[in-house]
DNA sequence: GTCTATAAAGGGATAGAC
DNA sequence: GTCTATCCCTTTATAGAC
């Protein structure tokens, strides 16, 4: 019996799905470099060539994801700046996010390790649709909740420049080793109440 | 006219070091994986067959040029503990000197660059003589002074383990993208006192 | 001690059967 | 739509001349 056109298009969809998932976790824990397409098949649990018939090249795998991976950045961001709170507030409760998001979720810290992956392929920059990791949407969020906390006066006067900075350091340096929180039982609220100290007027 | 042996030796000892400061900036620029004998070898200005004449394989350099850069950073850490000053002033030079080292001298930034890389290649902790990132010199150092400024009561008393988590964060992040400081014209004074800031009790 | 040339292996990408 | 088998290029590592 053959298939319904409606069938092979969800069937399609889905293979599609599960090596651009089979993807995040290979080039996650390997890097782009180092990561094989056999690896990606098994993972997602297709033959080595079906990949080929869904993704031109290893490349493509890799710039898909990423793009899937602002956009879903976009949706958070989007989410975080519907929340009626101070900015202070906001600037708490986007950390306290990516450190609990951490335990339930591993995602976020996959997406780092991607975007990480720039770094040593810069080229790739062209392919995506955001050109550089300051146009990042949650990055781009801090740094005008910054300045809005600044206007309010609940926040330290300084350049937002050096305070965005820094916060992306602190949120950059957690995606890539967050997973020690919790693997020595520390408490990420301290974590989050020590950068709200840093920056609090 | 025959070299002395004492001739070769230097001779020998100056090609081993041209590779590992190539092998440095090429492993930091591409990655492990993704760098080239053949890149080393040009950038060294040797031919590349030679470079397997003072290595047995990329790994090996590799392994080697992290083994020294531990070494290193070892007697970067004497310095800091012979200065005879308080905790908190310890904790502030410490971040000064990684921030202002990074104009004047780029191999901060290419350390933790091949640091970086064992995240994607752990079996060579292995091969290290520092077996965890617990370990690396200046994390242990900051950690034992926040304990000792935890006792003189000029730090924040909280649990050691998350100041240092996030301090670690603040100096990975920082190496990473801390060009971007420089780039950007920013006061890296500035970001050295939010992180006091954030610590002082 | 240093080079060039070559062997050997690995992995990305394709062809073609089913 | 999916698979297996194969091509072919890149890169690691070695051999052997100078």
């Amino acid at each position: 019996m053959p298939r319904t056109p409606e069938e092979n298009e969800r069937i399609k969809k889905d293979k599609k799905e599960r090596i651009l998932k089979a993807g995040l976790t290979v080039f996650a824990e390997n890097g782009l470099a180092a990561a094989k397409m056999s690896d990606i098949a098994q993972a997602a649990g297709v033959s080595y060539g079906l990949v080929y018939t869904y993704f031109s090249s290893k490349e493509q795998i890799f710039v898909e994801l990423l793009n899937d991976l602002f956009a879903s950045s976009n949706e958070l961001v989007a989410q975080l700046k519907n929340m009626k709170i101070s900015p202070l507030e906001r600037i708490k409760v986007i950390f306290t996010q990516l450190f609990t998001m951490h335990n339930n979720d591993p995602t976020g810290e996959l997406y780092y390790r991607l975007m990480l992956q720039l770094t040593f392929h810069p080229h790739l920059w062209d392919k995506l649709l955001i050109k550089d990791v300051y146009s990042e949407p949650v990055f781009q969020l801090i740094f005008e909740t910054i300045k809005q906390g600044q206007q309010s006066g609940e926040i330290i006067d300084i350049n937002p420049q050096e305070i965005v900075l820094l916060l992306g350091y602190i949120a950059l340096g957690f995606n890539l080793r967050g997973h020690e929180i919790f693997e020595n039982d520390l408490n990420e609220k301290n974590i989050v109440d020590l950068i709200i100290r840093m920056i609090k007027k």
